[in-house]
RNA sequence: GGGCAUGUGGCGGAAUCGGCAGACGCGCCGGACUUAGAAUCCGGUGGGGAAACCCGUGGAGGUUCGACUCCUCUCGUGCCCA
């Protein structure tokens, strides 16, 4: 066959040109209103529920965006394809402050801001041809949904996990919030970036801490969740077993308590740290001539927020003029108060020991307190010299000056310490969690209400189920300052107490949007149910998620929240098993084309709607796959993009071309499609070309499934389909005789198949114009023949002293003597024996053979 | 400082169990078609060498008949924790 003839196959002035902008549209109208990717009913069929992370309705999505969308969709549909019931929902998270900084900058409504984004997303993602049932969408920020927030809040509150109280908060000036731990990492607000600083304030937490051993307990049995998301979650609960110690104050009935994991080093503790927020930190002093000095370091610090404290150069601290006693050795220890020492974090208080702290070592090198060794590596002779140290030694060793405690190792030690402190009643056994309460009111207007009343004479008084919702009021003053907004809005602040009847105010406080996304997995199982949050049959079946897909931004926030709720829903008896998302799967980021993160602030974004205008939404989806795996991040680019439409257009023509081998295929289909007679035939044919395009196609099929079933590393599908196209244009371009034919129509119809949930737009346009029918997305998934897979002829690698040789190609299942000999004969080969003694042979069937000389 | 990832052509990546390194795509080079270009198609493309061959998966060692893969050390990058 000359070129011309390819380039014009028979027929080819009849194709129509591919065109993704005609056809996409058509099949996304059709696939509404068929309803086909609704959600079965429950069923004796095994279930998938599949979800990505509930996005935020902030306006435009970009191609990092998308990747997320394709990467649920075509699991989604390969799950279809495969016989599971497949729940794959979408809705928004739509509370939040983005929608409340747009009503103060540009006068618009949050509700207007948010309902319109969600417009845009919404046709955005529809636009990429993902199959997600939209009569399950949920709106977080409509009071059919925080109706059931603010229930949640309630069962909390019921449960004795929710509670009102004061303590030094993270405050955002910035978005003029407080903020949980979580979200104030680092001492920045994970959202804008600004320095948080330190507020006393009284207001609402969850008392997640009571659920930390459950949560770290829980992470033990996540098999599918990434290692390094449990790592973080683990170090984020961060549980110690120490010991609490009560330092008596010289001369006062005043006790310090300061927490330690490293007892076995109280021999070296050279003075005691208080932070400034500590209680006795300004009274110490008092009556001692350092009490200017300490009165003027407590003001200086007192605004300092924690960043500025973390990256002090000096670590900053004052005498107190106090003293307190060693319970073990007796010894006196000079109190300092110390910058360094955060409130928040164990009792506010440590015992400073210089030799084996580092930051302790820091303190006392800048104060010129004693440092003091009393613990020495196993292997050393003797303690090494204090003033040598260049560093603490923060290891465990044998304890040197430690009174009758010297010569124990060190885990003995804390062992025989700790016993003799508590049976003295100096200290008593801890367990410490980094884990604090979740802090869950905010003072802004677009949230979930806090359903709660004050009332001057019954306190805090839940507002009865009945009378959920309360619902936020249209109108607030949205200057972004002068705390709640709702606190301005009297006809919401004025109410009744549920109790007494008198008079009451409203919380004027919203909850954290965490709090709308901690749940909504739950609702989408039962999402238009006005009497109960969902059905806990519904949740018998559906839940747990089975595969969750979210970048890794929330390994500790929203995973670590919603873990919490669904263990005490768990407790409530509301739904199965005690962990919310089996498989978790974090995807990569997609950069812009000079590898830089992709951002609006950037201005280095690639838009949906242009890509999908120019390559379509099924290059787009194909592209975001094969770039490379999913879990890692990969560049855009123009010219990758580009690739994939043409490969879509080879597709195009050659089933065109081919139509009615196709259209053959599928009226054929009754019988069995591929390989009548099993491994003889394929194995003994002498149709070649046949059995090559069969084996390829069965390759494939079976491939594809176990990257599906097992990997997920569908880049490697994407390139295996684009093999395949390859090997089948290959065959068609032989000039087929009829059996040929009817071979190719067949594989071409089953390449349909596999294409469908990579590029499920022009897999059903070709089906369809093929004459499949029904939609391609509700055929099975292909079944690969185990008996298409054997080879003819298998290549054996031929090494000489472990360098490639040649190939000697032979019957699968020959033995070594053979294989050997015909290796021996190869050119290659015989020049490298060259009359050298065989020394041995390796020989691993249908695989490879090492010869080895002496 | 500790922990966990990670490092492969010009680029994105593949090699799933220790067995032909670079599949597949992009880019590039050459060719066909074209007045020309775009599009499309065909061929080539890790480096060195005329070839036989040699070298090659951040670097240095090691284990092995055989190492991108396992071990030790080391360097770079990213993340987490201090």
């Amino acid at each position: 066959m000359n070129v011309s003839d390819k380039t014009s196959p028979p027929g080819s002035r009849d194709i129509p040109y591919y065109s993704p902008q005609t056809i996409e549209p058509k099949w996304q109208k059709r696939w509404l209103e068929s309803a086909q990717d609704q959600t079965p009913p429950r069923s004796d069929k095994r279930k998938f529920y599949l979800l990505e992370m509930l996005p935020y309705p902030s306006g435009d999505l970009h191609v990092g965006h998308a990747r997320n969308y394709a990467l649920g969709d075509v699991l989604a549909r390969y799950k279809r394809m495969r016989g599971f019931n497949v729940l794959h929902p979408m809705g928004w998270d739509a509370f939040g402050l983005p929608a409340e900084q747009a009503a103060i900058a540009h006068g618009l409504h949050p509700k207007v801001w948010t309902r319109r984004n969600i417009e845009r997303m919404r046709s955005q993602i529809r636009s990429l041809g993902t199959s997600y049932d939209w009569t399950r969408e949920i709106d977080s920020s409509s009071p059919e949904y925080y109706r059931w927030t603010q229930w949640l809040f309630l069962l909390m509150y019921r449960r004795g996990l929710a509670y009102k109280a004061e303590a030094t908060l993270n405050w955002c000036p910035r978005d003029e919030t407080v903020l949980a731990n979580e979200q104030a990492e680092g001492g920045v607000c994970w959202r804008c970036g600004s320095p948080v600083e330190r507020r006393r304030l009284t207001q609402w937490f969850f008392r997640i801490t009571a659920y930390a051993d459950r949560l770290l307990e829980g992470l033990e049995r996540l098999d599918g969740w990434p290692e390094r998301v449990k790592v973080m979650q683990r170090n984020w609960i961060g549980r110690s077993e120490g010991v609490t110690i009560a330092f008596p104050v010289e001369g006062t009935s005043d006790v310090i308590r300061a927490f330690t994991t490293r007892v076995d080093t109280i021999y070296g503790a050279t003075f005691l740290a208080l932070a400034p927020e500590h209680p006795l930190a300004g009274r110490l002093a008092v009556g001692h001539p350092e009490a200017d000095a300490v009165a003027a370091f407590l003001a200086r610090v007192k605004d300092r927020n924690e960043l500025e404290r973390a990256h002090a150069g000096v670590k900053e601290g004052v005498f107190s003029g106090a003293y307190a006693r060693n319970p073990l050795s007796g010894e006196r220890m000079p109190i300092w108060i110390a910058d360094y020492v955060v409130a928040e974090y164990g009792s506010g208080a440590v015992m400073g020991v210089p030799a084996h702290d580092q930051r302790d070592f820091e303190f006392a090198r800048a104060h010129d307190l004693p440092i003091r060794t009393v613990v020495k590596p196993a292997d050393a002779g003797s303690a090494p010299s204090p003033s040598k140290l260049p560093s603490a030694f923060v290891e465990d060793g044998v304890l040197v000056h430690s009174g009758e405690f010297s010569g124990l190792e060190s885990a003995a030690a804390r062992a025989a310490m700790t016993e003799k402190l508590v049976r003295v009643k100096a200290a008593e056994v801890t367990v410490h969690y980094k884990l604090r309460d979740w802090l869950i009111s905010r003072q802004r207007y677009w949230g979930a209400p806090i359903p709660m009343v004050v009332c001057p004479r019954d306190r805090y008084v839940p507002v009865p189920e009945s009378a959920l919702p309360v619902l936020l009021p249209q109108e607030a003053p949205f200057t972004g300052t002068h705390g709640s907004p709702l606190e301005h809005v009297p006809s919401f602040m004025e109410t009744t107490c549920p109790r007494c009847g008198g008079p009451a105010r409203r919380e004027p406080e919203t909850m954290d949007t965490f709090m709308c996304s901690s749940w909504y997995f739950l609702r989408y199982l039962d999402p238009h149910n006005d009497t109960a949050p969902w059905d806990p049959a519904e949740a018998a079946y559906w839940a747990p998620v089975d595969h969750y897909i979210g970048g890794i931004e929330h390994a500790v926030l929203h995973l670590m929240y919603a873990r919490f709720f669904y263990k005490v829903l768990a407790d409530e008896g509301l739904v199965p098993g005690d962990e919310p998302f089996t498989r978790l799967f974090n995807q990569g980021m997609v950069l812009g084309e000079n590898h830089e993160k992709m951002s609006k602030s950037r201005g280095n974004t690639i838009g949906i709607d242009e890509t999908v205008a120019t390559y379509g939404a099924d290059a787009l989806r194909m592209f975001e796959l094969f770039a490379g795996p999913p879990e890692s991040d990969f560049p855009w680019s123009t010219t990758g993009i580009a690739g994939l439409t043409r490969m879509l257009q080879r597709v195009w023509r050659l089933v065109l071309a081919h139509a009615d081998a196709v259209r053959a295929a599928h009226d054929d289909v009754a019988r069995p499609p591929l390989s009548p007679g099993g491994a003889q035939t394929a194995a003994q044919s002498a149709r070649e070309a046949e059995a090559a395009l069969r084996r390829s196609l069965h390759e494939t099929i079976k491939q594809i499934g176990d990257e599906f079933d097992q990997r997920m590393h569908v880049n490697t599908c994407v390139a295996a389909l684009m093999t395949l196209l390859n090997g089948l244009e290959e065959f068609a371009a032989q000039d087929p005789d009829t059996a040929a034919r009817a071979e190719l129509g067949r594989a071409l119809r089953t390449y349909l198949l596999l294409l469908a949930p990579f590029a499920p737009h022009i897999s059903e346009e070709l089906w369809e114009r093929t004459g499949g029918r029904g939609s391609i997305h509700q055929q099975p998934w292909p079944a690969y023949d185990s008996a298409a897979l054997t080879r003819a002829r298998v290549g054996i690698v031929v090494q000489v002293n472990g360098k490639w040789r040649g190939v000697v190609e032979v019957p699968p299942g020959s033995p070594q003597e053979e294989v050997l000999v015909r290796a021996q004969a190869l050119p290659t080969v015989a020049a490298q024996l060259n009359g050298k003694a065989l020394r041995k042979v390796v020989f691993v069937p249908d695989r490879l053979l090492n010869i080895v000389t002496g």
